[in-house]
DNA sequence: CATCACGCTGTTTTT
DNA sequence: CAGCGTGATG
């Protein structure tokens, strides 16, 4: 049975009056490092301490591993009730609150929610109907599509505002982009879809217009705290407001320099609107870091002397000495990676756990090169960000048949799991969505369609399918393993490296044998999905590096950092598609990482890499801040820890691209040349694009695409 | 109509 | 690396 909790002697004299005020509205402006989770989890451990039920605590943050693991601490802390403390993020907690009350919005309560693709796909096919006509550049495709229509939502802007400030090329198609934007709402209206943003939106707009819901939130959640406030946008600050405007037991906790999602409509100047909101609000500073070593603050502290917009923040510490930051320029990405791999292998050798590592960068992609290198140097890896399990081709082809079961409107899917019947493509499984809905008929008897050539069993196997999910009180594990019997021979006519993909659907097993219901599974990997293979597996999680995006790494420590920063960062405005060419965000990028590490921090840089596509980013942005070196690092090259360079022109680079252009890779690779793969082993180049990619058809495996991956072709 | 091969293009980050 | 459009093929 844990003891009273000594809060005098646990938290500093900040933390403590956070901890401590717990009526009225808060306002925790907290550096990196200075105990912003210690603070929250306290204060949960305080009011269950003083009484207060759990379920009257509402804890949002920005994931829900974020969430969990506060609550853990909570409850070592004071006792287990603090588990039963409603936590989440925004999304989970409007799309719980949607689920209970969506028909006041004129929705049912069944409806389906859109992951990012979903939305994607929906958009692009509702753009091929309107059948653009071409104007002198492209019409954006269906990412930029999703951006444009995303953040014109989470900003409250209108389309035509929005591409005016941000999208300044696609000017001349704003006219077919709002029409398209208008045919998507009614079409998520009409067949029960949601996005991620309508969560948001919805969420916002059923507090503003019911009294009743308002009411019910606020009496059930009586104290409320919010994570990673700098990160919010306006929307979100105005659910926070609803929320707590009964009781305004409200307790913010953010780091204007850490905030990263402007590209989702958050601006930290949220921060400082929330006395607006709340006038009583209580500000508390926390400037006392306990993470990092005072060598890492001086470096950390003159990045954001740099930024143009000065805070009030200055950190410090009491861990006096340690090793200075080092820079290293690398000169090329492969030697980058082996650097990295060399210095962590050197480590190890003394002594260090390989868990006391990260290896952190801006874009999931900015790993692929160290990747290939650790893998040859058998060094384990995690990897978090970018990439996500649940939005890979071949699960949510797996998941569609299951997302039909429960809602048998949830045409994105239909789609879907039609096209993947052989014969099937696009004409004809519109045709059948079509039918469907007239004849208001059940998944299963898809089979009916009269436009079913005869002989051809593809639907019936379908509707066979859909049939046994169907059946009531089908576990979520047993549908899975279903859908994988019927699913098989598509993927491995689908996909060439099956067996991966294979091991995908098993875990995917795994996961919904977690589950009871079919619902709460198919929503929670749109909603809260596997970060990681770790999150999936727990086997993972020991004894191995971490690699991550810098978004996925906030709230996040180790020991070493080592921060591997591209050359394609953002460019300067003599673009005109460069939307962000905010450096100022690059910096606070660049800041939340290097405020990860402990006590020790190395920024690497491919300093004569060339971008490969983005060639004009060399001179602008990109390095410039690393370049006018703030004070207290020091310079090294990476000597000593990379062997001497190959011959010119072994990787690739503008140069490179240029003149080895058609007929050859830059590695001197021709058509027609037999080479040897590490993994895939012998085979024949059987053609060769854009200077980039290499097409080799392997003995074993046959025809493959190389892309990066090609730079470890050997010619044989 | 569906599918395949080919060449070209491209900011990114998350719920 | 992946997606898209295109033109040829089944």
């Amino acid at each position: 049975m844990p003891g009273k909790i000594n809060y005098e002697r646990m938290l500093n004299p900040a933390q403590l009056s956070a901890v401590m005020a717990n009526e009225g509205p808060l306002l925790v402006i907290a550096g990196a490092g200075s105990g912003k989770t210690r603070t929250l989890v306290y204060r949960v451990a305080r009011l269950v301490e003083k009484g207060v039920s759990p379920q009257n605590i509402l804890l949002l943050t920005f994931t829900r591993k974020a969430a969990g693991e506060m609550l853990e601490r909570a409850s070592g802390l004071a006792d287990e009730r603090c588990k039963n403390v409603s936590g989440g993020t925004f999304h989970s907690l409007a799309h719980r609150v949607l689920r209970a009350h969506a028909d006041s919005l004129g929705f049912s309560r069944e409806f389906t929610v859109l992951d990012r693709s979903d939305m994607e796909e929906l958009l692009q096919s509702l753009a091929r109907e309107m059948h653009v006509e071409r104007k002198s550049i492209r019409f954006p495709n269906r990412s930029t599509l999703a951006n444009i229509l995303s953040k014109a939502a989470n900003l409250q802007k209108d389309v035509k505002s929005l591409v005016k400030s941000e999208y300044e090329h696609f000017l001349e198609y704003v006219p077919q982009i709002t029409t398209l934007a208008q045919l998507y709402v009614n079409y998520k209206r009409e067949n029960q879809l949601m996005d991620y943003d309508d969560l948001i939106l919805f969420l916002r707009d059923l507090l503003a217009q019911s009294e009743e819901v308002r009411e019910r939130l606020s009496r059930q959640y009586r104290y409320i705290m919010v994570d990673e406030y700098q990160d919010t946008n306006a929307i979100q600050a105005e659910i926070v407001k609803w929320l707590g405007h009964t009781h305004q037991n409200v307790m913010v906790v953010g780091d204007d320099s850490q905030s990263i999602y402007s590209f989702r409509g958050a601006n930290y100047k949220n921060m400082f609107d929330f006395p607006r909101l709340f006038p009583q609000v209580k500000i508390i500073k926390l400037e006392e870091n306990y993470r990092s070593t005072q060598p890492i603050l001086n470096f950390t502290n003159a990045l954001m002397d740099q930024a143009l917009e000065k805070y009030t923040k200055c950190l410090f510490t009491r861990r006096g000495d340690g090793e200075v930051p080092r820079v290293v320029d690398t000169r090329t990405e492969p030697e980058q990676a082996m650097f990295v791999c060399r210095f962590i292998k050197d480590q190890l050798q003394q002594g260090r756990s390989i868990r006391d590592f990260a290896v952190l960068f801006r874009a999931a992609y900015h790993s692929f090169e160290l990747e290939l290198e650790l893998a040859r140097e058998g060094i384990p890896f995690v990897k978090y960000g970018g990439f996500k399990f649940a939005e890979s081709a071949h699960i949510k082809d797996l998941l569609a048949h299951l997302r039909v079961v429960v809602n048998k409107g949830d045409t994105v899917s239909w789609g879907r799991i039609l096209r993947l019947v052989k014969n099937i493509g696009q004409r004809k499984s519109q045709a059948i969505i079509q039918w469907l809905k007239q004849e208001k008929a059940a998944p299963w008897e898809v089979a009916q369609w009269p436009g079913a050539a005869k002989g051809d069993d593809g639907l019936k196997r379908l509707s066979g399918l859909l049939g046994v999910v169907s059946t009531q009180g089908l576990a979520p594990e047993k549908a899975v393993k279903a859908a994988i019997d019927y699913y098989e021979p598509i993927l491995k006519n689908k996909f060439d490296d099956f067996p991966r993909r294979e091991k995908d659907l098993e875990q995917l097993a795994l996961i919904a044998s977690r589950y009871k219901k079919l619902r709460p599974f198919l929503d929670d990997l749109i909603l809260e999905p596997p970060t990681s293979v770790a999150d999936i597996d727990p086997r993972f999680g020991a004894d191995r590096l971490t690699l991550s995006t810098v978004h996925s790494a906030k709230g996040l420590e180790w020991p070493v950092v080592f921060i591997i920063w591209a050359m394609d960062g953002y460019f300067p405005s003599t673009r005109a598609n460069s939307s962000v060419h905010d450096i100022e965000e690059e910096r606070r990028l660049m800041y939340v990482a290097a405020t990860r590490a402990k006590d020790q921090l190395i920024i690497c840089y491919p300093g004569e890499e060339v971008p490969r596509v983005w060639h004009m980013a060399r001179e602008g942005g990109l390095c410039s801040f690393i370049r006018a070196l703030p004070q207290g690092v020091t310079v090294h090259d990476s000597r000593g820890y990379v062997p001497p360079r190959k011959e010119a022109g072994w990787r690739v680079n503008a140069e490179a691209v240029q003149h080895y252009y058609k007929n050859r890779t830059p590695t001197g690779l021709r058509l027609g040349d037999r080479v040897r793969h590490p993994a895939f082993g012998d085979g024949v180049i059987s053609s060769i694009a854009g200077g980039e990619k290499v097409e080799v058809l392997f003995r074993d495996f046959g025809r493959k695409l190389l892309h990066l991956g090609y730079t470890s072709l050997e010619k044989v």
